[in-house]
DNA sequence: GTGAAAGCGCTAACAG
DNA sequence: CTGTTAGCGCTTTCAC
């Protein structure tokens, strides 16, 4: 069906081995050959089969990437800077989704591995405490974790806690002190975990009282009842949301205006993730922004450095700067300071 | 390095055929070979390697797709329910991206091809005029397209032409007859011309004349001046705005707030693509809708048909139904019938 | 400068 | 039931 190099020396009048001479080593065979074996190839169409070069131990050239969902931009925005680079340098993909779910975060690894892949890059749901990640350290392939924010692994990530801190100590500073933090799905992942913390000790530092992550499944495009009547009843109400993410935060807002709050004068809303279509509602979604695709290349980078062997240096965690995008979503609240503004200017600031 | 079938035959005291065979046909081997040959791969930590099956002319189990990009949150949902089916069925999914560029198609295209993959399912920027894809028909591998709207190749998509005509057609009910279509960078798709082509007969089916359509270079996030004064100026501008995506969609919504025009009070908008999250901006975007995750499921299905032979029927070209979500963007003009009805009613429509 | 041959990991006859 | 062997497409010594 598809030529082979057989069938290009045959054409051609030469030796396999001249032809994949020809190929790879063109300078070492005698021009005329050379143009002989180069019109066969051309009459053939004949590519060479990366199978038998790879089986031959060669490199693969093939990276395996896993996320838990190209359903978030977050991550569909990872994908196309590691793709960008890699396309470039002549390496191909292999993609697998998870789901957030540990058993297909197994099952990728093993097929990526089994493949052959040279190296691995990946967002899993929990980095420190993952066996599959101890047994990657052993075993190979080398790989890079993107947006796991731990210290212990090769990984490039915000500080979700750092950025998390920043953010709520925002909405303290524009005089909020009920300030409820919403978590989706991921309420089980060290992010969620981490960004909570940092909620946490931006509440704790201000003398204001944290509470526990109100839990949210959003895959429904709707807000429960309950999670509304939390959000808008009683004296005791929050004043401002911090979202664990941008798609949550939308949601919710838009669950807010149809019961009648207004965003912001009612209710404040910080996202996370710096969704470029958050910036578009009206008001544009205040968030604090990861450089989702800085984030994918800077993986794929620290990738190839290790593959390189030019790892160097204990610093295994590569922290990306966050920013703080404010847009027209934070208002701040009437009887302090701010009093007046209750729509900000716009432009983020590097954190 | 990773064991091979003969560290497990050596493990285990068999012959490396014996270990082929307890992992592909387990009953036709002793039990007691089988456990000790189990027990052996469990030892090693033995996984087979595809390469060598796909080397030895079996099936590679890899489908190669290829996309536009994955910014756009449309191929993202397609390539989503592409993935689901495949790592349901034991398949590896092969990506590349191509910037809407046609050298980059090319490239793509003869990558995976190099990769023998089982089969092909991508987007390309014109169908029908193609060489590539005749080139595909002629030597393989099988191919099935999707948001491809054509009849000469095996595709699967909307009704491009249709669905724009029956949006502009809703335009038109609610009296708007300055309507005009804004096209984003994909100007030189076979999608954008067919859509203009809908929006035309619709226009000149009421009576109107069709204006070419206005392109627009939305990678800024920015409208430029020069277009929005187009769009805000004069006796003559536009009071409905037909974008040929989503994404475009918003970003001339948030320009038009800026330079103080209400929407849809001023002027409406419909998009095409139907985001979910153009859903959650306000007023949510009206929208023509394509089932992308289905689109994607659907070309699955139609691939793994082609490959298993049971590809039947002249019906190249399966189009899915799309939906018209009549947002909150689309007002109707006052001097005609729906006068005060500003804001319809949400909801989704099969047409 | 070119060819013959071995071998990468695996499967599939074909023997035993 | 199990082992031997050939060969998939290719690269790479090692001869010539």
């Amino acid at each position: 069906m598809t030529p082979t190099i057989k069938d290009v020396a045959a054409h051609a009048g030469f030796s396999i081995a001249t032809v994949s001479r020809a190929i790879n080593a063109p300078h070492t065979v005698n021009p005329v050959t050379l143009a002989r074996v180069r019109e066969a190839i051309d009459a053939l169409k004949f590519i060479p089969s990366p199978l038998g070069r790879q089986l031959r131990g060669e490199r693969t050239r093939l990276i395996g990437v896993v996320l838990p969902t190209l359903a978030n931009p977050v991550f569909a925005e990872c994908l196309q800077g590691i793709d960008e680079l890699a396309s470039a340098q002549g390496f191909r993909l292999m993609l697998m989704t998870t789901q957030y779910d540990a058993q297909r975060e197994r099952h990728a690894i093993e097929t990526l591995r089994a493949q052959r892949v040279e190296g691995l890059i990946l967002t899993v749901a929990d980095a420190d405490t993952h066996p599959l990640l101890d047994e990657l350290d052993a075993d190979g392939p080398l790989y890079v974790l993107m947006h796991n924010d731990t210290k212990r692994r090769p990984s490039v990530s915000v500080d979700n806690h750092q950025a998390a801190f920043d953010g709520v100590r925002t909405l303290i500073a524009h005089g909020h002190r009920r300030i409820l933090m919403l978590a989706g799905t991921l309420a089980a992942s060290d992010r969620a975990r981490q960004r909570h913390a940092g909620y946490a000790q931006a509440m704790e530092q201000a003398g204001l009282t944290p509470a526990p992550a109100l839990e949210i499944d959003f895959n429904t495009a709707e807000l429960a009842p309950s999670v509304l009547a939390h959000l808008t009843s009683g004296p005791s109400r929050p004043t401002a949301l911090f979202c664990s993410n941008d798609l949550l935060a939308m949601v919710v807002m838009r669950g807010l205006r149809r019961a009648r709050m207004r965003v912001p004068q009612d209710m404040s809303i910080l996202g996370f993730d710096g969704l470029a279509v958050s910036e578009l509602l009206a008001p544009p979604l205040a968030s604090i922004g990861t450089p989702n695709g800085e984030i994918g290349r800077s993986a794929w980078q620290r990738l190839m450095a290790r593959i390189g062997g030019e790892y160097a240096g204990p610093s295994l965690g590569l922290t990306l700067p966050h920013t703080l995008r404010e847009g027209g979503t934070i208002a701040a609240i009437a009887n302090v300071t701010h009093s007046g503004s209750l729509q900000r200017a716009r432009g983020s600031i590097v954190s």
